[in-house]
DNA sequence: CTCAGAATGTACGGAATAGTTAGTTTAGTC
DNA sequence: GACTAAACTAACTATTCCGTACATTCTGAG
């Protein structure tokens, strides 16, 4: 359209190719927008948009729009997991180590609502895109292994009760830890309470904490 | 088209006019699909065939989408409410009323899948649509009392511990049995466990009452 | 340098979908 | 039994939105 020569035309801003940069770039733009608004609410065109890069380079990576989401959502859960790995509870003592989970998880969730919004739309959706995963249904088992530990150490030191398992404990931690974020809206204006100041969220924290240990200590403290 | 005459046809299956059972015929297809696909999943053609009635009907009474989502919302709280005001703890120990009130939510949360499904899809929208109701909000508040009622008198009983409120209680308990259902798809897939089988639900079940009240109780049972 | 294949831009097609227009039927009222 | 407003139908429209066809540019290998 314009009269700029080819030969003498400015560069224009000079991308240099990478499609690995560019394909994260689409996935992190598409993780807000499908966090934000969910499978059907996102919009591929809106995603595009916000990239550097074009629908065209959505299609060419991904496939489609669901092709598109699986990878956010394996990404997601990635990113959980590699953090997760950071966590040394071996070396502390049982109770320390589950307080110490407990807190991590806590702050974890409240931290990456983008995260725990993929998990409640990828449940609206009946975990389908997660079970067609099979990169997640491999990140996910061995997390579970270092809580086993602490609780098997738990028993042994005589602090711990009887008759829970790993899984137990996790589903526990991971049912208040996660309500926090998922019910936030809807529980603030049903009670008319602010669930999401600093001292609102200390309290929830700190009341997660004792519900936790108080369930799986032998005795109250 | 035909050739049947007007007056001689065999009449259509002759529906008597009553708008208010049309409205809550469509409000009750409406619900299925919104919890079953979410907002923006949700397609009005679809609502509009499942109905005895027609879309024009739904646009009618309802505005527009949103306005027949709203509505939706709103019943499947007024339900709730109903149900939950058939509950009476006031003539049972705090103790034992805590109990049952923790066991009729997990069991009425875990049978009404549909309305947690509205939860959750309301949350992802940030209880935008809850806020604009009016009625909801007046629905709601008043629920809290006759927990904090029991929590009186178990405090006055010796048997309570001090420094909960009957907001953290239900916040408590609503988290444990909202996640049995929202989570189930997910944590089901991630641990290769199947959380809806009625063994497992009972499980899950008395480790929700367990841990409810091992965190209120002032010694442990 | 050349060539193949990967990466990217542009513009468009076509299905799906929310919402509307224009009219018809019914039920109650005087 | 004529009139009116509410209840209802069918067909249509405008737009949104996913996906693609086609052309082009870049990059690395030989």
């Amino acid at each position: 359209m314009n009269d700029i020569s080819k030969a003498g035309r400015t560069r224009p801003p000079r991308k240099p190719r990478s499609p690995e940069a560019t394909k994260q770039d689409i996935i992190a733009v598409a993780m807000r927008e499908f966090a934000q608004n969910g499978l059907s609410g996102a919009r591929v065109d809106e995603i595009a948009a916000k990239t550097g890069s074009s629908k065209r380079m959505i299609y060419y990576y991904f496939g489609d729009k669901e092709g598109l989401y699986l990878a956010v959502l394996e990404e997601a859960y990635r990113k959980v997991r590699t953090t997760e790995a950071q966590l040394d509870l071996e070396h502390l003592r049982p109770v320390e180590a589950l307080r110490r989970l407990v807190e991590f998880t806590f702050d974890h969730h409240t931290s990456n609502e983008a995260f725990i919004r993929l998990v409640m739309i990828e449940n609206i959706h009946h975990g389908a895109y997660l079970a067609r995963s099979k990169t997640i249904q491999e990140l996910n088992v061995s997390a579970i292994g270092e809580l086993e530990r602490v609780y098997q150490r738990g028993l042994q030191e005589g602090v711990f009760r009887k008759g829970l398992s790993a899984i137990d404990l996790h589903w526990q931690i991971s049912a208040l830890c996660f309500f926090n974020v998922s019910n936030r809206a809807t529980f603030s204006q049903i009670f008319r309470v602010d669930l999401s100041s600093r001292k609102a969220l200390a309290a929830l924290r700190g009341h997660v904490v004792e519900m936790v240990l108080r369930n799986v200590l032998k005795s109250p403290a």
